[in-house]
DNA sequence: CGAGGGTTTGAAGTGCATCAAATAGTGTGG
DNA sequence: CCACACTATTTGATGCACTTCAAACCCTCG
């Protein structure tokens, strides 16, 4: 189990500089989890001693104000970490971590990520240009959130996870509609409607939670005209 | 005027763990710059040899759309350094900034504050944690967009001048309200008649660019009932 | 004093949220 | 393998917040 968990470490891209120590020392200390569906993994403003390395499925970060209202903060999946934002923030949590979809994670230990960034400089540049990566990735989103109406940026997320610029595409969304909607913050309803109105405007084609998109081109400059970024806008994302 | 110019970058927070012949180099090479309203430093998708250190006056940085639509993405003060983003996206800088309010600014060397990045790894850890902490406040901005309503966020943002918990204060809007409104990302309309309800709800006093808080208390439930972070919510800004 | 930009106010429109209910889809136990 | 229960999604109707367009007002500065 260590071997395989090393294995997976070293491939991840921003531990690409890490030591070996580093490895060997995250492994030891490693213990995968099998998650389900709903189960909570930390929960905002507790204190902090892990960080997650997630294998298969998919977890949402989020907050929740006193009168419960809920702001999704992202949402990720295989081949990316979450929780290691604590080590920035007094070691507190800065978000709840619920699996939103099951599958397997990587527990680790946060104080041993610690000692590699004050130890190797290399990692921390590293870290540095993901942190500053990320950031540039939320500018972009809150610019979204005042440019484009609902049906862009639907758009632009599926844009997202297109391969390819230009031609047509098939893609499945990564998770249910509602969790799309709260990720693209907006209500499941207008959601729903707003999927209607892109696939009157640009000709995309929705069998439950599978969209042809027949061309490309069409659905770029229905998305982009509000947007400061041309496609293909680099993803700023996790990867590095 | 050098040495003057190394003094101000020694005494920014940032650079506490800088080495000596990182300022000296740096103060060798800075040049001082008089701006005055209006002017732009760069433009985004420019090329980027150069930051910079505002020692006073206001600058903003924003992104355009094609159709002209502009989204403000920060406006920086004094002790604030501006640009640095570009080392993390092939030297290109990702914002348009512009001068808002006269003043004075130090140009200074990325290639420089790139070498010490990759020597001094105390100095790349503090970075580290300074774009942490800028990646956090951004997930606080997307939350309030999304929770608060604009009178709330208008409540958040005086909040955010104050340096005392309870009883009252008096602010000055550091910016004139035009530009308070694009960095909330609301009209100046919206502005005015959102301030017009926060008065009759927090008895808040105003009289042009003066604010009065007679309550600091009713202000923060008034504000703050729509976030999830808890007064006095520690500033996640530019200080370090 | 007069010009021009910042600010406020009014009236009307738009987009998204909300509430409510119908429909489709999914997983479970019989 | 089917029927039921439960959840996800869609659709309709309505309301509210913010935007937009237009005009008045105010304030500053030459």
């Amino acid at each position: 189990m260590c071997a395989t968990t090393e294995q997976e470490l070293r491939q991840y891209p921003l531990f690409r500089n890490c030591s070996d120590s580093f490895f060997t020392d995250m492994a030891n200390d490693a213990h995968v989890l099998k998650t389900s569906k709903g189960q909570v993994l930390f929960l905002h403003d507790d204190p902090a001693e892990r960080f997650y390395y997630i294998s298969s499925g998919w977890v949402k970060l989020f907050r929740e104000t006193l009168d419960g209202a809920q702001a999704v903060v992202d949402v990720f999946t295989r081949e990316n970490i979450i929780g290691e934002g604590a080590l920035f923030e007094d070691n507190i949590y800065p978000y709840t971590a619920e699996v939103v979809e099951s599958g397997s994670l990587i527990s680790l230990s946060l104080s041993i990520l610690n000692r590699e960034l004050q130890s190797n400089n290399q990692f921390t540049n590293d870290m540095l240009g993901f942190m500053a990566r990320n950031k540039r990735q939320k500018d972009k989103e809150i610019e979204h959130i005042s440019l484009q109406n609902a049906p862009q940026r639907i758009g632009c997320f599926i844009l997202g996870f297109l391969n390819k610029t230009e031609g047509e595409a098939t893609i499945h969304l990564p998770y249910d509609k509602t969790l799309v909607a709260s990720r693209l913050g907006m209500q499941p309803e207008t959601f729903s409607r707003a999927l209607g109105k892109l696939k009157v405007s640009t000709g995309i084609n929705v069998k439950g939670a599978t969209i042809e998109v027949s061309d490309i081109e069409t659905l770029v400059s229905f998305s982009c005209v509000a947007c400061s970024a041309e496609f293909p806008c680099k993803e700023l994302c996790s990867k590095c």
